[in-house]
DNA sequence: CGATTTTTGTACCATCTCGCAAATTAATCC
DNA sequence: GGATTAATTTGCGAGATGGTACAAAAATCG
């Protein structure tokens, strides 16, 4: 029930009132966030997100809500940090294959880490399970598949721009397929098929993209 | 609680001795099926299946164990019925075009299928969710993601040695283009993206896949 | 008919689940 | 130091959950 015994220190803490806090929302919500992309939502009770965030359960619904607030806001924390990556990668200026390489490299380092086993994409998982039946959640699902859509369109555009792509290529329908690409490994990732498995099929498709004449 | 009054009248009968059954084995496990599907197994509760199969807790778990059992029971039967259309689509001889078509067209339909709005592909929810944590399990789906794989690479094998694809093609690569098509829909399904966006993207991909020079 | 066999229905148990109320602790403000 | 503020800890309560024991019911067999 201790995660750490110092004042956070954040920033320049402008002396709060009352009892300090015990925990680190930012390092909590990350553990959450580790539970909720393994197991799923109804799968993970109270009591292990407890254990996990180690605050006990009134601090818990105090900082976040309740679990499906919380769940909603380890999901938005996920697409914070998956989007601050791709950012990245779109910043530079390089060749098309380069930077699906990147995309891709990035998208495996996330789907395959986790101290279980591999854990895959917290949207295709949430897409898997509570998007059937929580349309806000659905929503943001929805967004987060869009917004890779778009991220994949943009880059195909960029590359068709400068000459790298026939003009006969499409960016949406290739932007389609390089995101069918990533919810396939995602969902492959999660049944231990092996990293080495995970980057033949990466580099298929990008072949196939890259040389793409339709 | 009431599933159908008359005997089952199946086969032959061979004159069973004790109390008859009151409910059907096959519709039952398709009812048991059909929960699974939309709400995955954490989140299915004994009460729902029961009330779904129209059978009580102890009958639920005399004809087929206990829950876990079941779900396995409900993938294999939702394997069985996959295969079926599968082998259906690969009996006749048809253009490479053609029997892309006709299997995605298989796959929507599955995927859209259902009373309370889309349930997407069965396996791809259990990777989600149960194949992380569960071996046996895991190597179920796994076997899943191998069948349509393969079934893919025959498709494209096939129409290589017809001539319909050129020499640099490879099946290998293609089929697993082709799967996560078919993992990108399931998936998109989930999240109600419509029927004609979902055909859209199954187009762009068939044209690619058909023209590929990779 | 009575014995046997198999399934059903009722009821229950131990456990877990989520959420919250009340009391406690630890800091700042005056 | 006392008041105030905010977080923690304890513990509870209503309900759901998975699973099972046991008796009643409905069929066949002899």
């Amino acid at each position: 029930m201790v995660q750490k015994s110092k004042p956070p220190a954040a920033a320049v803490e402008p002396k709060r009132r009352g009892r300090p806090r015990a925990y680190e929302p930012d390092v909590a919500l990350g553990k959450a966030l580790d539970l909720f992309r393994t197991q799923g939502f109804a799968a993970t009770s109270l009591d292990d997100l407890s254990e996990a965030t180690g605050m006990n359960r009134p601090s818990l619904y105090g900082a976040f809500g309740d679990k499906r607030e919380l769940y909603i806001k380890s999901y938005q924390r996920y697409r914070e940090e998956a989007r601050a990556s791709m950012v990245e990668i779109f910043r530079e200026e390089m060749p098309v294959r380069q930077r699906l390489e990147r995309i891709f490299a990035s998208a495996l380092n996330i789907y395959l880490s986790g101290e279980t086993g591999p854990r895959g994409c917290f949207t295709v998982v949430t897409a898997a399970s509570e998007a059937v039946g929580d349309p806000d959640i659905r929503a943001m699902v929805l967004d987060g598949l869009n917004e890779l859509d778009k991220a994949f369109a943009s880059c195909f555009r960029r590359a068709k721009e400068k000459g790298e792509l026939p003009e006969s290529a499409d960016p949406a329908v290739l932007a389609q397929l390089a995101s069918a690409t990533v919810h396939s490994i995602a969902i492959r990732s999660r049944a231990r098929v092996s990293r080495r498995e995970l980057e033949a099929i990466v580099k298929g498709a990008i072949d196939l993209m890259v040389a793409a004449k339709s």
